[in-house]
DNA sequence: GTCTATAGATCGATAGAC
DNA sequence: GTCTATCGATCTATAGAC
């Protein structure tokens, strides 16, 4: 059997996906041990700080997938209805069109709020950051900017959150839908 | 020292507190008991189940709030604006205008969904039942009125996860400001 | 009914052989 | 680097005194 994961980053797939179907208290060590292939040695040999590394880890990675895939292409497009209409369609991707949950905003609701608070608030801070300017470059004011913003943002988080209650990805597709026809982004 | 749990549903309020604080997993039952006064011998006299049948009554007691201030307002208001600027104020008070985040959805972005699936999603499905017949009641289409349901449960649900996120309380009372305007139910 | 004591399992983390 | 063995702590749940 080849061996899979041979530095650090090998396990970060992996490990993202255990704490973002079982949560943070639920990720025990031997379902990450299961997930990775990696024996406890292994993975403290990788995140001398334990679980909590792992998660830090894993919110890093996630951090710097949605900066590269979603905010510098939010920040960069000539025209900001094409860096709207980008934006969710790597935010469909990513969340498998509603069939997988936002890890950040589980650990927000969750009981792990506190202990990565920061990188909670960056993840969503700088989303938020960037689609305002995105929306003010398209001509609107500052203000109706940054309110629009944080809808657009409460409007994908919630359909995750609807999406997984009713068990029904097509939640979460209907607000893609609605996002991308109300901005008149549709393709 | 007065006795403060005489039967079982007086434990229900600091069980929900404990829950909502420290999610399924987190809510151990040394916290449990440390919340409620109770040791474990009465905890597991009210509820055999254990922690699962705790959490089971958590969520009915929930679902019968919401079902007697919130779904009932909605189906027997007189004019339709007004079972849907009740249920603002409903909402915005239970979840303390953003400083309280929505068990139910915690449960179902967590690890918990499939434990607790069918309360879950008898809960929003109930709510955007309730709220879609008030909608179409008010004159728009069976469509139109399923697809505005979803989209004003959604953007309620991802504010309370933004308000977590960003430590914002604001971000819940501007959806909660923004609902209310945009369907003529200020006041 | 409520308590203390504790069983039995599992947790995160460490040590040491290889 | 990766493994196995194991630690002490903590977990849920039970038993039995009162």
């Amino acid at each position: 059997m080849p061996r899979i994961v041979a530095e650090r980053a090998d396990a970060l797939p992996a490990l993202a996906e255990v704490f973002r179907e079982h949560g943070y208290e639920g990720a025990s060590l031997s379902l990450i041990g299961a997930a990775t292939g990696l024996g406890k040695g292994s993975l403290y040999h990788f995140f001398p700080g334990g679980k909590e590394e792992m998660a830090k880890a894993v919110l890093g990675e996630i951090d710097a997938w949605f900066e590269q895939h979603v905010f510098a292409t939010l920040r960069e497009a000539t025209r900001p209805e094409e860096g709207l209409a980008a934006m969710l369609d790597a935010v469909d991707g990513y969340f498998r069109s509603g069939r997988r949950v936002c890890l950040v905003g589980a650990f927000a609701l969750g009981d792990t709020r506190d202990r990565f608070a920061r990188e909670i608030r960056g993840y969503f801070s700088r989303w938020a950051a960037a689609l305002c300017a995105a929306l003010a470059r398209g001509g609107r004011g500052a203000a109706a900017a940054a309110a629009l913003a944080e809808e657009i943002l409460a409007d994908i988080q919630g359909a995750i959150v609807l999406a997984r209650a009713l068990d029904d990805p097509g939640a979460f597709a209907r607000a893609v839908t609605r996002l991308r026809r109300r901005y008149e982004m549709g393709r």
